[in-house]
DNA sequence: ATGAAAGCGCTAACAG
DNA sequence: CTGTTAGCGCTTTCAT
């Protein structure tokens, strides 16, 4: 057995071979297989036949080559431990699945320089690219676009690039969360930020910041997003002194919560706590998390939408922005300061 | 321009013109990107230049097809949605990258036979698979084995497979949660179950069955291993009469934890809650939850290295065990019964 | 050490 | 509607 065909686990069968088993010419056996243009019934019937009788596979690469397109899609995340991504690459998945594509993961650790050399390296691999929360900069964005790379940007919004796009109305959303503060009594806050070069951080500092036009004082915090907050943390937020603390996100809401546990800080007794996106598990927690939900199954299905509208050659379209619904639960109470 | 040239972004840089530029053969520039032979120092150097003045990159489709084997690797998942799946796949990835591997996600949606067709699919389109919680017939699993399809197996031990393993001791893990909740003095326990069909369900069974020897009464009670719990569970637990109830997972135990707290129920006043896995949150909630944790890391660095094994050729080895390490948090306390 | 040339398996003109 | 044939871009003998 030869080097290749052990490879594949046999003396993998060709499109030859299934040419040679039906009585047929290849480009027939091609031809059926793709569906590219119409066959003699009963040709195709024994195509079809004689491909499940030798068990034949098309080789991908084979294709791939001759064809110029691979039928992989690749997505790209900032990080893969993040849950708030999982229901959108679930999403996108489906949609891949159904139409015949394979979906390619890679993780740029958030660092925008990885991102783009990440990027660089796909593009030549697959047919189109979602990039979830990319950080990358906005020269390179627009390059991609223009190079006719098939892009999808996902909670990016980047005027300058003509990239399909779809996104959540984050500073909005923030300014729903603050309204709500707000409303509870809260006049002195805090935001607890995120990577500060993300557009989803900017957006939502964007949205709290409009709060102090409603009279209220936000102090903006830095954090990371993510379950690792810093030690001092709840002591930057006591010489803060506020009443409420809105998150970046659920993640690091969570970790904030749970510092606030350690040292015996209510919640929302002593001060109230807010995330945004809603992961699954926000409703489960004890206090369960107000925070927004961020629509993550309709933000895969429409980013979905428009990687197929590209692989169909159809223009790309306005950025779609979508709405964030406030959910109320008990991590917010009446302000006590 | 052409139509494929479009799709790539630009009039693609073969290997043709980088041996031009550089004034040498198509293979000589191959054998230089590859290392495969020696090259003349000067001539290497020429060539590096041309690549870099070209911006080439090696079409992989084509390199597959020529060298028979494309540097993808993939992953099967049951579930996209579960975070502990994504610790996993975290791992293999930074060892994919790092090796020069791509890695191809598929989710299984947790059936057996769209797993089996998954793999199907996968196996002439990758050099290897990792196939995490796998849940196929072992019939299924032997044929792969056999047919040398290049396969890991993460949290599954099928001894009539020849296939590469690494598990975590769920049996062990489970007799540690137990030992544990009978030295809090309870002696009523329930188990919330996972999908039954799923080595790790029953090994964890097994190992809280085990508990009976030591005068433990265990009951076994079906869950689903998700956030998505029965709206009965918590009238279902009450009539089994229990002091504490051991969880799947730890998904399972938040979402019950959850009911529970709607319900009035106090963790662990009334109730003793564990998990098991030790996902990333855990620890972060109120109680913070008791639970193993899986090795995540290690099982990701473990499956990675056996893959890397057999992508060298070496046989595979003897089945790799786990050992998990008991968790003590505030959601376990002193038997109420 | 290097070049010429033969494919890898498939698709897509181009003929018929 | 079907067959013949020429590549797709790369690796790899086989010569030199």
């Amino acid at each position: 057995m030869s080097e290749r065909a052990r490879r594949h686990g046999r003396d993998a069968v060709t499109i030859r071979d299934v040419a040679g088993h039906a009585g047929v010419s290849t480009a027939t056996v091609s031809r059926v297989l793709a569906g590219t243009r119409p066959v003699r019934r009963d040709i195709a019937d024994r195509v079809v036949a004689s491909v499940a009788a030798l068990g034949y596979r098309p080789n991908p690469a084979a294709r791939a080559l001759s064809s110029g397109t691979l039928a992989h899609l690749a997505v790209v995340v900032p990080s893969l431990t993040n849950p708030y991504f999982y229901e959108i690459v679930d999403q996108l998945n489906s949609g891949a699945t159904a139409a015949g594509f394979r979906l390619l993961v890679a993780d740029s650790g958030g660092d925008p320089e990885a991102e783009w050399r990440v990027v660089g390296d796909l593009r030549s691999q697959v047919a189109g690219i979602f990039l979830l929360s990319p950080r990358m900069a906005a020269g390179h964005l627009r390059q991609l676009a223009d190079e006719q790379v098939r892009l999808v940007l996902v909670n990016r919004v980047e005027p300058s690039s003509t990239a399909a796009t779809v996104a959540v109305d984050n500073a909005r959303a923030a300014m729903r969360i603050a309204a709500h503060l707000l409303e509870l009594g809260h006049r002195r806050i805090a935001y607890l930020g995120g990577q500060s070069d993300a557009w989803q951080d900017q957006e939502r500092w964007r949205g709290f910041q409009a709060a102090a036009e409603f009279g209220m004082i936000v102090t903006r915090l830095e954090g990371s997003g993510t379950l690792d907050v810093d030690d001092q943390i709840v002591e930057r937020l006591l010489a803060a002194d506020v009443t409420a603390v809105a998150c970046f996100n659920d993640l690091s809401a969570i970790a904030l919560i749970g510092q606030l546990r350690d040292r015996g800080v209510s919640v929302p007794g002593q001060l109230s706590i807010t995330g945004f996106d809603d992961i699954p598990i926000a409703r489960f927690l004890t206090p369960a998390l107000t925070t927004v939900n961020s629509p993550t199954v309709e933000l895969g299905e429409r980013a979905w939408s428009l990687m197929e509208q590209q692989l169909r050659h159809d223009v790309p379209l306005e950025p779609v922005m979508l709405e964030a619904d406030l959910l109320l639960r008990g991590s917010t109470g009446p302000s006590v300061g």
